[in-house]
DNA sequence: GGTGCATGCAATGTGATGCGATACACTGTA
DNA sequence: TACAGTGTATCGCATCACATTGCATGCACC
């Protein structure tokens, strides 16, 4: 296997997953309420719900202001998953080799 | 007060300062050669050391090889500088109100 | 069956942004 | 003087978050 610490290949969960499997329920609350709540259309809910859209900076700030949970951890789930996706076509990237302390004096 | 944990009020370090004042000069590389090993343009560089434009989640995979230095580290840094950015102009979510259990039930 | 609500989705427009290419100006050094 | 390194401005391109409108489906209730 090439990776790596714990979890191997699974796409980490998106944020969108955790408001459409736990908080919508929990708070027993239709997606066009929430976005009401939240202060954005109906559809920029629905796209975030299905994974259809990513949070944004100020989206995590509005759960935080809505649901009192940090938007960092909105970020942070969000940005795990941007990593993980962008890692999943890294062939992009095949070219670029290591730069460490060796190599810089030398490679004049 | 308002908030936090620690809370400097200070903006977070921006990637781009650690590469500019750090990175490339332990390297001893110029920007433009480092722009030629992580396959990007020079411009790239500069406006990212320069604090003018964030690291996207590309750009952090490829510092992660050119430095060996983790993504996830790149990626923190720049979420921290954009959600304080946008904390900063907070007015815009003002009128989001807490949405806790003892709201949803009556909000009908 | 009909009505209305909740949801998903497509199309369109706007603004922001990452990136590249080109170009120009400034600075320091050979 | 000439060149390398850098900062910045402008254009063009692609992507994306978001809003709006319209349309379709599924479901509950009358």
């Amino acid at each position: 296997m090439k990776t790596t610490l714990r979890n191997p290949k699974r796409r980490p969960t998106h944020p969108g997953a955790v408001l459409r499997e736990d908080v919508l329920p929990a708070l027993g609350m239709t997606q066009s309420r929430f976005a009401q709540a939240l202060g954005v259309s109906r559809l920029t809910v629905s796209h975030l719900l299905n994974e259809h859209r990513a949070v944004s900076p100020e989206m995590a700030l509005r759960l935080e202001k809505a649901l009192g949970t940090s938007a960092e951890t909105w970020c942070s789930m969000q940005a795990a998953v941007d990593l993980w996706d962008s890692r999943q076509h890294a062939d992009a990237f095949a070219a670029i080799k290591r730069l460490d302390d060796s190599s810089l004096a030398l490679a004049a």
